[in-house]
RNA sequence: CGGGGCGUGGCUCAGUUUGGCUAGAGCGCUUGCUUUGGGAGCAAGAGGCCACAGGUUCAAGUCCUGUCGCCCCGACCA
């Protein structure tokens, strides 16, 4: 992509109505704008950080065995009053009446939903276990929120739901998506505490929350220092690791992930029976899993930042790399970055060029503020001595040697 | 919803206390010249229903009333 052809308002000032890191950085390099409080566009940097998190979730889930569907956003109130959820959480959920008068809400999550779907075609116990998922944009009526993407009123959620015969099965699925959780949030740079939660209005036992410490993370979660093993409990206020007996810590935490062995409230709720070996009707056992897709891109830039910008992890950068041809009237320079830039997107990479006509430092700035993971810089030097010199943004260490060299670098750190 | 703060060109802000001439600055934008490896210099321009509505006054960005919006602290959550 050329930079010029391309929508990144970046900004040189913090915009007042910022406070936290990751909302300041996300405006200032050009990710989002608010329409209003709690509601955002994503614009094309942001949108392609958002893809490729959602590609990291997809394939993770893919790979344990869950299959992606779309559910409806638009929900009948009748539907929720099956559950009795329609009194629970009545708040938080954004409704309204329909021309024909029905009573409709934007689905604030999916639960019922998904559970009268899987009743519809779940008949046998030959046709379990189940793992479904999607990834879909959610609607609640937040009291307050705030901080960006990281309390929003409408928000991108991953949210998969199991389905099983039995406890034991239940126990598989979720420990595989305890599993999956922690490569994704590993994959996108994310450090990661697991603490035992409150179940809260989605019902069940057990359930999990996945907590990135963050100064801006709006809950406290309590961890061992020692163990480093996630041994974080929410809610306390003073304890000592259950292990070594080490003083527990105190860190403010975003939560990204929350995961729920739901039993059979939803099940039994709405008669989502399967008839088993022996010929009996039973209520399928559930789980749920939900990840916070839009929240993480807040969470990612809290954890990966620096005084200049945005570092991006490279598995979510919204490009590869960064091409500056510092002089873009000289021909030299120019024909050197289009050359390279053709090159690269034609071995596959994602590349932005920035052709803008602007002075080398604006340049510097603004690359380093969006936080792209490479970036090759192209001046007088480069054609002089027939170099090129490569930039990683994490740590700013420069090497300058000629393209050969470099183009096998940039292929190290892609594939590395 | 309770408590606090704010609203003036795209962005950051001054001006409001104590009402007074055509509403200012920096950045950004346009044009020209000079510059050119870490947010350039000079010159000339463009861009404002001072959040909105009503009121007080000879006169309102400034005072009064109401409304809306945004940010921060609390309950809620991915």
């Amino acid at each position: 992509m050329l930079w010029s052809k391309d929508l990144i308002p970046t900004l040189r000032q913090v915009p007042q109505d910022a406070e936290s890191i990751s909302h300041q950085l996300m405006l200032r390099s050009g990710l989002v704008r608010m329409l209003m409080a709690g509601v955002y566009s994503y614009l094309p940097l942001g949108l392609r950080v958002l893809n490729n998190i959602q590609g990291i979730i997809r394939r993770e889930m893919n790979a344990c065995g869950a299959s992606e569907l779309l559910l409806p956003a638009l929900q009948p109130l009748e539907l929720w009053a099956r559950s009795g959820r329609d009194k629970d959480i009545a708040d938080v959920m954004i409704r309204f009446t329909d021309r024909r008068g029905r009573d409709i809400c934007l689905g604030p999550t999916h639960e019922e939903v998904i559970t009268e779907l899987v009743k519809n075609h779940i008949v046998s116990y030959k046709q379990l276990p189940l793992v479904l998922y999607q990834i879909q944009t959610k609607f609640r009526d937040e009291i307050r929120p705030r901080f960006g993407l990281i309390r929003a009123c409408e928000f991108i959620m991953k949210d998969a739901y199991s389905f099983d015969t039995d406890e034991s099965g239940l126990d598989n699925n979720y420990k595989a998506m305890f599993a999956a959780y922690k490569r994704i949030f590993d994959r996108c740079g994310l450090n990661i505490l697991t603490t035992e939660a409150d179940s809260g209005v989605m019902g069940g036992k057990v359930s999990h929350e996945f907590m990135a410490p963050a100064e801006e993370g709006e809950d406290q979660v309590l961890y061992c220092p020692e163990c480093k093993a996630a041994r974080a409990l929410k809610g306390a206020d003073k304890g000592e690791c259950a292990d070594c007996k080490t003083g527990l810590k105190k860190v403010n935490t975003i939560e990204l992930g929350h995961i729920f062995k739901l039993g059979t409230k939803y099940s039994s709720a709405l008669g989502a029976n399967y008839i088993d070996d022996k010929g009996e009707q039973k209520p399928v056992i559930m789980g749920c899993y939900g990840i916070g897709v839009s929240r993480m891109v807040s969470a990612i830039i809290a954890q990966n930042n620096d005084k200049d910008g945005i570092i991006w992890p490279k598995e979510v950068s919204p490009y590869h790399l960064v091409i500056l041809p510092l002089d873009t009237t000289d021909g030299n320079i120019m024909s050197r970055a289009t050359e390279l830039y053709k090159e690269l997107r034609a071995g596959g990479l994602e590349v932005l060029l920035d052709d803008r006509d602007e002075r080398a430092g604006v340049k510097f700035k603004d690359a380093d503020l969006l936080g792209i993971s490479l970036q090759v810089v192209i001046g007088r030097e480069s054609v002089k001595n027939d170099t090129l010199e490569l930039k990683v943004r994490r740590g700013q260490n420069k090497i300058v040697k000629p393209k050969t060299e470099i183009l096998e670098e940039i292929r190290k750190f892609i594939n590395g």
